[in-house]
DNA sequence: CGCTATCTTGAGAAAGATCAACTATTGTGG
DNA sequence: CCACAATAGTTGATCTTTCTCAAGATAGCG
């Protein structure tokens, strides 16, 4: 996620570290401007658990993982939209990720399911248990090989996501979140897409406010970057959401 | 990370989705108290490349991986103390992990690396051809599975931090950062620890600035939860650390 | 068509950032 | 071993962003 946040804003700069220039050079670039890795790739597993598992329908809201669950199965979502969160006593919660058709869930998982897995909207998974994964792995070296490069994306955009969450402000949050929504949701024939969550989801994936979003959002309407009803949107100015053009 | 965080923090709270109720009981446990995993669990891969790879002094302050660098091998910490952090192009930087004798980092790049790597100590790091652990995988089933194992745990190590950036105060923060570094480095006769890193650093890791972490970190000294001379700190108080002692 | 959810908007409060000294610690050369 | 410079850490005053609380507007659903 957010591997579609502006590109040029990712670069070396030199540190704060006086000791920074000292020794040989281990890095093989020394100063050097980095992009991000390309935006949609995670798609490593997708079809590789066709025929696997049994598929099951889950209504709007309803909860597929508990926080806590024994972690005896993995998910693949065949329509719909799924949130991966934590739930703190007090009533904060954070999101993790949106997962959409042909997204993998619940692989990690060890022991108990850290997280809770539940339907944004009516969806229908898959669900296959770890001994299932854990056979193929043993028996296809390709199915090993895709499934390391998988848990190896999920690990960098988690880490992108940490770069969103501790150094963006709220209105880059948001610009990166419908760049990223609008690379992964189909879009209709106007380029708008329909976000299948609500400002309540995007706050608790953001680390902001319901609030704070709704009004982002509605910055960028003013601004004319963006056109939204409600949550259809499109993106009118892509080139100024992938900008730093601090809003405000 | 972060994995020392209050437990009793960590529970299932019913949704606010009115559908929640719905349909059927996909989730063994409908309504559990959930407690996270234990704290330190990611030494699957501890001793695993002794042997393989050659070992590299690097200096304080010092780039090991460079952001955009070619990705072509990982790294171990034999001695010191390493950060992985993504600078953006107007200074602001987040720290993705410090990594401590033992910790591997690296193995999940593809491509290049997204984020730098630096000592923040003087260290020994044993670098390791990507290759070469492609080559292990595929000879030895248990290495495979280690691997795996390894790889799962940064997700949700990551993960865990995502709720810590996103939903935590300054103050929970930094209470969870002192149980974390606790639990990783040596503490000494007295129970003390001596961070390796900088209160930039530490700011960097829970996107907060310098000043904050120091006023946090004062706040905590007085109220005697903590003791700290500079970078040496003992945890006095650890239940209060711990619990919802809501600052301020 | 009306009810409920969701979303938007405004005003005030608060957490954390910023700017600016000032203090302490560490490391170095005389 | 001390003095000094450089780096790191602390503290205070003020400002900004985001949150909170509250009300009103919209939209979706039965």
């Amino acid at each position: 996620m957010f591997a579609s946040l502006p590109a040029s804003t990712i670069i070396y700069s030199p540190g704060r570290h006086k000791a920074d220039q000292e020794a040989m050079p281990l890095s093989s670039s020394g100063t050097c401007i980095a992009k991000s890795a390309s935006p949609i790739d995670n798609g490593y597993l997708r079809g590789r658990l066709d025929g696997v598992g049994s598929s099951v329908e889950v209504a709007k809201g309803q909860e597929i993982v508990g926080q806590g669950d024994r972690a005896d199965s993995c998910f693949e979502v065949i329509h719909g939209c799924v949130r991966t969160l934590q739930r703190l006593e007090d009533g904060r919660s954070q999101v993790s990720e949106f997962l959409l058709p042909g997204d993998i869930f619940g692989l990690d998982a060890s022991g108990e399911h850290e997280f809770a897995a539940e339907a944004v909207t009516a969806a229908t998974i898959r669900r296959v248990r770890l001994c299932t994964i854990d056979l193929l792995t043993r028996e296809d070296a390709a199915f090993e090989q895709d499934l390391r490069h998988h848990l190896c994306y999920q690990i960098k955009a988690a880490r992108r996501r940490l770069v969103a969450l501790g150094r963006m402000t709220a209105a880059e949050k948001i610009a990166g979140f419908l760049l990223e929504m609008s690379g992964r949701l189909d879009a209709s024939e106007q380029g708008a897409v329909k976000l299948p969550m609500c400002r309540g989801d995007i706050a608790d994936y953001l680390g902001l406010t319901i609030e704070t979003v709704s009004r982002c959002m509605t910055d960028l309407k003013r601004r004319n970057v963006i056109s939204l009803h409600g949550s259809l949107i499109a993106i009118l100015d892509r080139r100024l959401l992938a900008t730093k053009e601090t809003l405000h």
